[in-house]
DNA sequence: TTGAGTGTTGTCGA
DNA sequence: ATCGACAACACTCA
């Protein structure tokens, strides 16, 4: 389900909810989802204190007091809390019981969401290893190294966007959003996009992303944050799922087409082919 | 009914 | 180095 304006306030919700709770017991009924391990993650945790939960790109950290864990809901993860009963569904995979009596279940259709037991100190290896960017902020995404990286590179704009190492959250749906912002054809190549326009791309990347976290994020099929809540960002899209519709910006239709696999939505018209 | 498509990421082979 | 194909899985829609 998530990009980052989802996770953030999948988060935000998660730290209203479970800050301070003590987890008593684990059940991890799909244990290949802890990729290090159901076991020792089920024993490691138990009798352990939430004390935090924080974000890295579309990663949730959880901060406990010897250990951390994190999280990635991949396709369709949630987390929900149940203050004393718990439905049956097929897609509950990891119980985490508290001792005030209530439940953090994660749940996941597709089982494609992962969690990893980890030292706090062995984080920023992590996230280093897996070649994650910096945060999509004024303070930590500099316009000058964004176009410095696709100034030099012949990789094609969208996919290089979703691999997170230029910047971290973006998915399917803002990428798409930020290159129609930004008048950039999803399929050129980084290095042939003049300068103007990754500039514009750099502040609608941050911009789109902060906004969207303001309006809860976007319900496009099942997200909804750890208190239920559907996000409002959903409304303000410009090209994701809009083919057929006219361009907000000059009427003309937006396209659907493939771009390394992934549903691409652009306007013809805003946004031209610039390789030949 | 079957196949294509879905908000993600990691691996493998050319 | 890079890119596409494919994998993990379940469900919806045409």
């Amino acid at each position: 389900m998530p990009e980052l304006p989802e996770v953030e306030n999948v988060r935000r919700g998660l730290t209203n909810l479970v800050k301070g709770k003590k987890i008593s017991s684990i059940e991890a009924r799909y244990p290949r989802m802890i990729l290090t391990g159901a076991e020792e993650f089920e024993k490691a945790l138990k009798n352990q204190t939430i004390n935090s939960v924080e974000r890295r790109g579309k990663y949730l950290i959880f901060k406990l007091d010897e250990d951390v864990f994190v999280s990635h809901l991949r396709m369709e993860g949630k987390y929900n809390l149940y203050q004393d009963e718990i439905p049956e569904n097929k897609h509950y995979h990891i119980f985490f019981n508290f001792e005030d009596g209530s439940t953090l279940v994660y749940q996941d259709v597709r089982k494609f969401g992962t969690m990893e037991l980890m030292k706090e100190s062995e984080l920023e290896d992590y996230f280093s290893r897996k070649k994650i960017g910096p945060e999509p902020t004024f303070e930590d995404f500099d316009s000058k190294g964004f176009y410095k990286s696709l100034h030099k590179s012949k990789k094609i704009i969208k996919p290089y966007l979703l691999d997170q190492s230029l910047v971290a959250g973006l998915g399917n749906i803002y990428v798409d959003e930020v290159l129609w912002r930004a008048k950039i054809y999803p399929a050129d190549p980084a290095n042939i996009i003049p300068k103007a326009n990754i500039e514009k791309l750099h502040d609608a990347i941050i911009g789109v992303l902060q906004q969207s976290v303001e309006l809860g994020g976007s319900s496009i099929r099942t997200y909804k944050n750890a208190l239920g809540e559907e996000g409002k960002f959903q409304n303000h899209l410009k090209v994701y799922g809009k083919q057929g519709t006219p361009c907000p910006r000059c009427g003309t239709t937006i396209e659907k087409m493939k771009v390394s696999g992934r549903g691409t939505h652009f306007c013809p018209n805003c946004q031209p082919k610039r390789a030949k």
